[in-house]
DNA sequence: ACACAATACGAGCGATCGCTCATATTCACT
DNA sequence: AGTGAATATGAGCGATCGCTCGTATTGTGT
């Protein structure tokens, strides 16, 4: 018996009223997923933390997978904001300072809601929502692809889009690594200069002589 | 009412026919940790699939989360033996060679059993083990900074923890991401050769020219 | 052969889960 | 003011959960 996995909402909500319902329903979400984890995060619990009743649950949501990724897309679209900001600024800056700007805005991301942001990170393979964000990650790759063919006179790049999976997976995991187990790091202006420095001369030094190395 | 979390066997095995017990039971949970998620190992399913009892399981493990810590051991453990092992290889080694033998051994460690590294990579931060697994990485950052500590003369590196923390997070980033969502990348010999290059390329680059800039 | 320890068993408890549905309330529109 | 649609309610169902405990079986030491 395969398990539901629905994540879409059950209906649309009209009035004025409903969409307060729904929105107390995902901030509950949010608060329970970070406060207690997802185990905890019943559908019985976040009715009670929102002040509605289960009834009303069902109404807009087929099941707590669904929340979870009401709870993801939210966070998701802050992120991707900030992110395609970034993109934006970055278009036009020499390399390197380009570099350091995403690199920031990747911090800048991750310190959205960092608590929020680590469960999500845990549990989001787990609510069925992982292709749309394996999608989100593929979006990713082909906007740092173009970016990085902008610059593609001075990289001389190979494999576009090794060199892309390589810069935005390895931004991520320091950014999220450094964000998550390292905020003392983040709190400090001078160690966290230190930071986005050092991954920008990674990966700068990384770009600059991508794929020119031939015998 | 918090949540019980302990994770350690609640007694001994003493004869062979109870160790056989003890194994068929972490066999089980990593069995239908892979196949069917963390949400589907209940006792009363992991004590079915190992084919014991209900009452059995709970004479060595006080609940679910300590079969899942023992799995977690035990996958960690053969973990730490590759990359024991590749360290004794990589010491002596030419710096970039070094790092090469490092990230082929971090490439091998996640190919060991990469559905369970999935599944666990996922699940352990919700299973109390996590300081444990966080003082896993403390370990290998020393060891190392110790490795790195040997080559200090090519590079001069400023901050010897922090080159660390740059280094164990991106191959660690980059061999996990290659191994869980890009499988095809590995199967093919060529690609798998150009992603280590890249990576030592990456490393090496950083390694070499690290804290070498004072203006 | 006997006794006691170690191990294995599984029915079934209380709690909680996801979720439904019959009913009550509030809103939009005339 | 009246009416139908939209929204809100919560008791409670069947299923499953983690887990206990009284009992049966097997192993060890003498």
């Amino acid at each position: 018996m395969a398990r539901r996995l629905l994540t879409n909402p059950r209906k649309q909500a009209r009035q004025s009223r409903s969409r307060a319902t729904v929105d107390a329903l995902i901030e509950a979400t949010a608060r329970i997923l970070v406060r207690e984890g997802f185990d905890q995060a019943s559908t019985n619990r976040i009715a009670e933390q929102a002040g509605v009743s289960i009834g009303s649950l069902y109404q807009y949501f087929p099941g707590k997978d669904a929340l979870v990724a009401a709870v993801i897309d939210r966070h998701r679209e802050q992120l991707g904001k900030v992110v395609r900001t970034a993109l934006a600024k970055a278009t036009g800056q020499p390399l390197e300072q380009a570099v350091r700007t995403l690199i920031v805005a990747a911090i800048d991301a991750h310190a959205i809601d960092p608590k929020l942001h680590r469960v999500l990170a845990e549990q989001i393979p787990r609510t069925g929502r992982l292709e749309q964000v394996e999608t989100f990650s593929r979006e990713n790759y082909a906007l740092f692809a173009a970016f990085l063919e902008q610059h593609s006179d001075e990289l001389r790049v190979a494999d576009l889009e090794l060199a892309s999976f390589m810069f935005v997976t390895t931004v991520e995991a320091l950014t999220h690594s450094a964000v998550l187990h390292r905020p003392a790091m983040l709190r400090e202006p001078a160690a966290m200069n230190r930071l986005v420095e050092e991954t920008t001369r990674l990966i700068v030094g990384y770009l600059r002589q991508a794929g020119g190395r031939r015998t």
